[in-house]
DNA sequence: TATGAATGAGAGTTCATTCAT
DNA sequence: GATGAATGAACTCTCATTCAT
């Protein structure tokens, strides 16, 4: 649970940003957040402090806050940073699938940490987003927004296979979008949690019976 | 968002402590336990300070402290003490109904708030203590003990149902409740951030339908 | 360093009071008070807490403040209980040797430790009064009291060994006293810090050789 | 007694750093160091608070913290300054002496406080030093050093006076130096303690007279 | 642009002490 | 006479932030 423990383990293999942003130091700031989410993931919003991310980034202290101006602007630079790299990594994941049913699953085993491409700490950064936008306007603002491209994502792709036939006819992409997402969610506590009474397979397994139930014919 | 100003709505309004304990002093344990609930849900737990429970409660600091030890064990007493409140109020109010599917959708409805017998906060201090379950052991064993209990209660009623044969024939108890559960906590999110696109009736609808489509023959 | 951890070794092992006092309670006060001066000589008396008494004497804090008053008083007790035993100890030991060079040595060995019948931690419950003397009126007063009679004893000797001609004639025994003394308290440091460049042996060599000096013809 | 009364006194004279660092936090530094140990001998090393060698320096207390990191930190900087101020101090008061007799002297009186040079509180330093040395092995590492200096300052004085015929033939610079450096500290005490059975000239007399009869022909 | 130095605000914790029984 | 409950005071320490360079 220390990061400076764990640094051999996760905290260093800091993902590459994606992009190839132009201006060098767009590209030290990716470089920034990415390290950032990691402390976020690891210790949770509220224990990370400047001193945290400056050690695991390498970047002195006062130098974040020359980048990012508060610790909260920090903190939430690093979510929209995450939410971002999450979300076009699901859409490039879910762009290699043909079959709608498979494009769906890919989706929701996203989040959970089921799908290999998902990001580290993704869904412990969720949570710390959901407590962070119950409090304040700015992160729920930045949350709904989030939730609702996740929600456009899979109405997108029901309606694709109802289109296709693949899907049961009478499914309403927003609907089952909805309750997809929820379930996406809610599967993703005991798993997380490392919930003996509900290991990954299992939770899994009643995902996909759940969306099953909401899409196959 | 201040504790200080919503003083008239809500954190005021502590909730009678159920039983007349013995003790005076477990009496104002308790007391103070059910004050603590409301900062925590309001403000969250890690940034609930002494301070601010002693000012709502009206316990000095160090009587807090004389109390509780740490500060992290006050926190653990109050999440306790608030699962235990609600395991209660749900059985209480769950007892009272005889037709399981009733029963099944009142469980559900009440940690999310739909429920008129509902705690205060407890959804907020659900999501509170998966953040500190996820990184405290102590914490997770409460977690996951107190998921345990919540997931017999629906596992049980679904036993019922389906013996009475008001549920479907093939309804496994277990596994229902796992997804039930789920359901619940996912649905939850977009009801406690007010999301708009997911207004609470919806939320409750789509609820619905998915434990319909799991349990109703 | 820890009491706690040296229960076993010595704080338990509270020699048993001197004196059997007339009234029960005064019976159970030295008992306290030999245990307070274990802690006293184990931690130093700035950090001795009434919860470090209570622990090791097993008698509760309100009861020792019951008994003692202040902590500083309880401190102050202690140390003339510790003075008054020693005290005690060295007369009785003393007492029991004829030649007036031995008698010297065996005084001067008991404060250090040498002797068998030294008082635990003796030694360290001197400095500690020092430096509470140097600050406080009372103690002071009582460190003073105490080194007179020290003095006294030691002068006594030397007139003794005068008087038998066992001791030079010219010796003045006031002079002496205060020079042995002196000696005994400059040598008891390297011991108690255990600085290997000052061995218990060197040290009571060291300190023999000077008595001589003064002393023998 | 207390330090704000007396700041006329004693705590305002803080001995002007002696070298003139290059770096100006190094000279800010020392001030606080030196000011630092003004309040540990008026005090006493528990009894000293950052609050305190706030209030007397004049550097908050959140930058003492900064300077110095822990409160045990500061305490253990202040006695290494001091040991060094005065171990420079006596060297070159000693320096300036030809014979070996009033050089050994002149060491001697150094520390109880008789030389005009003698830093202020030198011999309370000690007294807290020893304590701390008696529970602590950082403390006793930097004491037994410190000790050793002075020894090999004495034992060296002791060399010099033998090869030019000035002190004894027999007297072996290393036991003479370890009985003189007891004698010392010892003779301390009632100096400290102002025990009017023992003034300060007395006190010097009989140190001397010890002194003599270890060296002098 | 980037960074080290310095500092104020705030929090937890310890501990002696008071009070009621 | 003896003891548990309760509480205020004091202190250390962490941390974000400001300032100067």
């Amino acid at each position: 649970m220390d990061v400076s423990d764990t640094s051999a383990s996760s905290l260093d293999s800091a993902p590459a940003p994606v992009r190839r942003a132009g201006r060098r130091s767009g590209r030290k700031r990716e470089d920034v957040l990415a390290h950032a989410c990691l402390v976020i993931g690891e210790r949770g919003a509220d224990a990370t402090r400047f001193a945290d991310v400056s050690e695991v980034s390498g970047v002195p202290i006062s130098t974040l806050q020359y980048y990012f101006g508060n610790r909260e602007d920090l903190l939430l630079a690093a979510f929209r940073y995450a939410a971002q790299r999450d979300l076009d990594g699901v859409r490039a994941a879910a762009a290699a699938l043909d079959d709608p049913w498979e494009r769906v699953q890919k989706v929701c085993a996203f989040v959970v940490g089921f799908a290999d491409e998902a990001a580290p700490y993704a869904w412990q950064l969720w949570v710390e987003a959901w407590r962070w936008a119950q409090r304040d306007a700015e992160w729920r603002t930045e949350v709904l927004a989030d939730n609702a491209e996740w929600r456009g994502l899979l109405a997108e792709t029901v309606a694709d296979g109802v289109a296709s036939g693949r899907f049961r006819a009478d499914a309403d992409p927003g609907r089952v979008a909805r309750q997809a997402l929820a379930m996406v969610d809610g599967i993703g506590l005991p798993i997380v949690l490392e919930d003996p009474a509900v290991p990954p397979e299992m939770a899994r397994e009643l995902l996909i019976d759940v969306l099953a139930r909401l899409l196959l014919p």
